[in-house]
Formats: structure tokens, sequence, C-alpha cells
DNA sequence: GCCAACGTTGGC
DNA sequence: GCCAACGTTGGC
């Protein structure tokens, strides 16, 4: 049974627009334990994952990516350079994981946080939740679904 | 830029 | 283990 799930991105940073050009990308900096335990115990290659672009214009979902591989440490975290570098984690020990994402579709328009929260089905999502600031959050089938048919305009 | 909400850190 | 201080997120 495939999983379902947000992936957050500014996408100033990193857009749905990149990832339609690099097809597949390792998400990296991802720095909480929650995200990164629904990364390494709950993805499975396959599931589907909604990107949704915050502190943006339009914030909200802009398209579709699939989980492409196993969890795998996340190169950022061992680079001093980096601003995800973590000079507590160890490559014995990585504190920090990442996954492979690949492209699926880019959304003809972004689904607004406006829309999202003004579809019933939506309505206990968990990344729409109050204060919810994580970057990877489970979604269900029928949220998943009911995202799509927003964006076909449905 | 504001600020509510939340996670992390570190002194004790 | 508590909790105040601090940092970050993200919509507006």
């Amino acid at each position: 049974m495939a999983g379902f799930w947000l992936c957050k991105t500014e996408p100033e940073v990193y857009s749905i627009d990149d990832l339609a050009r690099d097809r597949v990308t390792g998400w990296e900096g991802v720095r909480n334990y929650q995200a990164r335990n629904f990364m390494r115990d709950g993805m499975s290659p396959g599931d589907r994952v909604l990107i949704y672009h915050s502190n943006a214009d339009p914030a909200g979902v802009a398209g579709v990516a699939e989980v492409a591989g196993a969890a795998k440490p996340d190169p950022t975290q061992f680079d001093a350079r980096s601003e995800f570098h973590d000079p507590a984690s160890t490559r014995a020990e990585p504190r920090w994981l990442m996954r492979e994402l690949r492209f699926v579709e880019r959304f003809p328009r972004t689904v607004g946080i406006d829309q999202l929260r003004g579809c019933a089905a939506l309505r206990e999502m968990v990344a729409l939740r109050k204060g919810n600031r994580l970057s990877v959050t489970p979604v269900t089938k029928g949220e998943f679904a009911a995202v799509l048919r927003l964006a076909a305009g449905k």
C-alpha cells in the first residue's frame, strides 16, 4: 500500500520547476527529528509526495513527486561550508537522512492555501493544522485525491 | 516586517 | 528533568 506525503520547500531555494528540470533530487536539509523519522520510517519507494511551496506567492501545492529510493545520509551535514552542516554528526552515525524524490507532475496552477483550507476533505490534513511547521508530513489517500481534484479544477 | 507557534539548547 | 531563552517557520 503506497503512502502519501507533503514536503515543503521555499521555491526561491528549490521549486517544483527546479525538480522538473532535475527530474530527481536529493531532498536535503531536513533538520527536524520528526520530519526525519517520517522520511526514514514512513516513506517507501513509489510513495507520492505533494510538493508545497512555502514563503511563496502563491503559497500552496505546486505539483507531485514520488519517493525514488531508500533513506540515506544527507551529505550536507558533513559539509562545513553548507548551511546545513552539523558538526555533531558523524559518518559512522549520521544524524540526518534524505530521500531521493523524482518529478511526477507540475500542476497547471498552484493549488493555493486558501483553496486547500476551503476544501472540506482537507480539514484534518496535518500540514494545514494550526501551528504546524513540519517540512515533511503524512497525507491520507483521500487528502491526496482531494488535492489532485483541486488541481484539475474540479 | 510582524508575530504566533513550536523546537532546541543549556543552566541549574 | 525543568523551563527560560533563543532560533526558526511561515502566513500575512
